[in-house]
DNA sequence: TTGATTTTGAAATTCAATATCAATTATAGC
DNA sequence: GCTATAATTGATATTGAATTTCAAAATCAA
């Protein structure tokens, strides 16, 4: 059982919530994938597994796993939330192509800490932050 | 007239569209508002000059000053895609409060420095980019 | 003024996300 | 294992922002 499996049902069992066969496959469909990828996008891979799942559990599943901080919400500017690995995985920023629609992850210490100097210089106290930067990347120049 | 409204006429003029009370409205209703105001503020504004105009209008118009490079999109990450003034405003980020919802305005050069490094060891072509910092503002604290 | 072309507002439509609800399922206690 | 209770499910309807459609109205170059 991989520790984001444990997470899950440490979870549900807080918050007195069942473990189900549905939420089982969709984390399990999710931690198999790598990229950012939207509901519908899981629910298409989900349903391959189990072809009587519904959208709206799996909207509601990622819901959970973002509550249990497994899973961490992405808006990349298209219109639909897409979802990414939160367990396991430092912050990070995203360059995201607009050529081919790829997002590079990086993150600068440096500009971590002079965000937090920006903040201080206006009073204000930071709790979590997003920064895309849109171009192209390496491959479609 | 006042440059924006100046800038406007020769985009319309340029893509052959043409000057309408409406347009003249809404583009003056925009400039007489400094907060990031949703379509929906904008209509509701402007209804008050001309109640006969409609939402659609209102939509369509913005993504007209967006293109003449009046106006600027901000998605401050409630559902609502939000409008600021972009002609003679420099580059800025935003520190947006999660308790009044308001937003700051800031813009740190180092950061905006390193932004740049950062997609150069990526080999990345940045065009532009968003940085929103969330959290707690002073008058909040 | 004319008339081709654009614009308009109301209404219909789209699309992601959420809510509703009756039927099904998980699970704690026996 | 059974049972009772509460949670969960998928189909469907609904929401809300944004877009499209379309016939009537307005713009503006000639
Ligand atoms: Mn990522
Ligand atoms: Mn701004
Ligand atoms: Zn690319
Ligand atoms: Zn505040």
């Amino acid at each position: 059982m991989s520790g984001e499996m444990g997470m899950f049902i440490s979870y549900l069992k807080k918050k007195d919530l069942k473990l189900t066969d549905q939420r089982k496959i969709i984390l399990d469909v999710f931690l198999k994938t790598e990229r950012h990828l939207s509901v519908e996008d899981l629910y298409n891979i989900a349903k391959k597994k189990d072809s009587s799942i519904g959208q709206a559990t799996v909207f509601r599943t990622l819901k959970l796993l973002r509550e249990a901080d497994i899973a961490k919400e992405v808006d990349l500017g298209d219109g639909k939330t897409r979802y990414e690995h939160k367990y396991g995985h430092e912050h990070h920023d995203h360059l995201v192509c607009l050529e081919c629609g790829r997002s590079i992850e990086a993150v600068d210490s440096k500009i971590e800490r002079l965000q937090d100097g920006l903040c201080r210089k206006h009073g204000f106290l930071p709790q979590r932050h997003k920064m895309e930067i849109f171009g192209i990347c390496k491959k479609c120049r």
